[in-house]
DNA sequence: CGATATTAGTTGCAAATGCAACTATGTCAA
DNA sequence: TTGACATAGTTGCATTTGCAACTAATATCG
């Protein structure tokens, strides 16, 4: 061709959503997180929000649920309603912090702790087989990508 | 260590949300979407599904909401209403097809071919800058492993 | 101190969402 | 044909969401 890619103006320069990142990234969120949505639902009737509020407890013992924003970037709105859920349902407690007694420190019950050890069971089992889909290089870099383009 | 990992037990199977694979895509995805959606929402007050139909006929030319469906997995209704207002933006035109007419095909308009057009060419710049900030060989593997995550 | 601003968490309300039910059309086989 | 079933798209309705406004407590700075 005698002034190569000229013709190809146009498909250079036209959009392709299914090469977006942030479709993509969309796409694989949605397809991962549909299994694993239906274990915490159907079994314990949780919300995504309760799951991660659990997750975070789980974790890091008492926390307030301003931490659990800062740490997840939830809405305050949709955490606050969770935490309200999950102690209706007996999984967390709320103690007024002696710091500032604005904040409330959030901590799993013992049935609570039940509950996060058996989801988490099953997460981790969930995370071993998406890795070994991917193998053991593959899902490092993914992990390694992903980190980038959340901590910015 | 007498029996190395005995201790570890607790830790090496306790649950770690920012470890799971689902978390960081759907922290991944959040993050990487919201200054994109800003572009499309304050230029032209489109939602995230209204965006993803014009990006699909833009790609595609002229289709039915169900292809626009089968190939985003987004939900008929969600579909549904957000043509119902590209077509009262005057974006999209639909013509009930002749081959089914239950079907209507779908497609933008002279407008909406420039919405296209402008927001496309701004997201081909931020995907840019993603994949500049991951580097070309990462950039490349993120785009592997996340569509094997996204076809099964 | 004390006025003002900031922050933790909740609530009200409008908009978005998801599911089921519905209409209209199409398919297939008896 | 025609009757049962499937499909494209819309609508109704209950739930969820996000933003703004609110309450109560704390921080700041004159």
């Amino acid at each position: 061709m005698a002034f190569p890619g000229v013709d190809m103006t146009i498909s250079e320069t036209a959009f392709d959503l299914d090469q977006f990142l942030p479709y993509l990234l969309n796409q694989a969120a949605e397809a991962t997180a549909l299994s694993f949505q239906s274990t915490y639902q159907t079994t314990y009737g949780l919300s995504r929000t309760g799951w991660r509020v659990m997750a975070h407890l789980g974790k890091f013992g008492e926390m307030s649920a301003r931490d659990i924003c800062a740490r997840s970037h939830m809405e305050k709105t949709k955490v606050s309603r969770a935490v309200a859920a999950l102690e209706g349902a007996g999984w967390i407690s709320r103690r007024v912090s002696p710091q500032d007694r604005r904040a409330e420190m959030l901590a799993l019950t013992d049935a609570g702790r039940m509950v996060f050890v058996d989801l988490g069971r099953r997460a981790n089992e969930y995370d071993q087989t998406l890795r070994q889909l991917l193998g053991p290089d593959l899902a490092a870099q993914l992990d390694d990508a992903l980190r980038q383009l959340i901590r910015p």
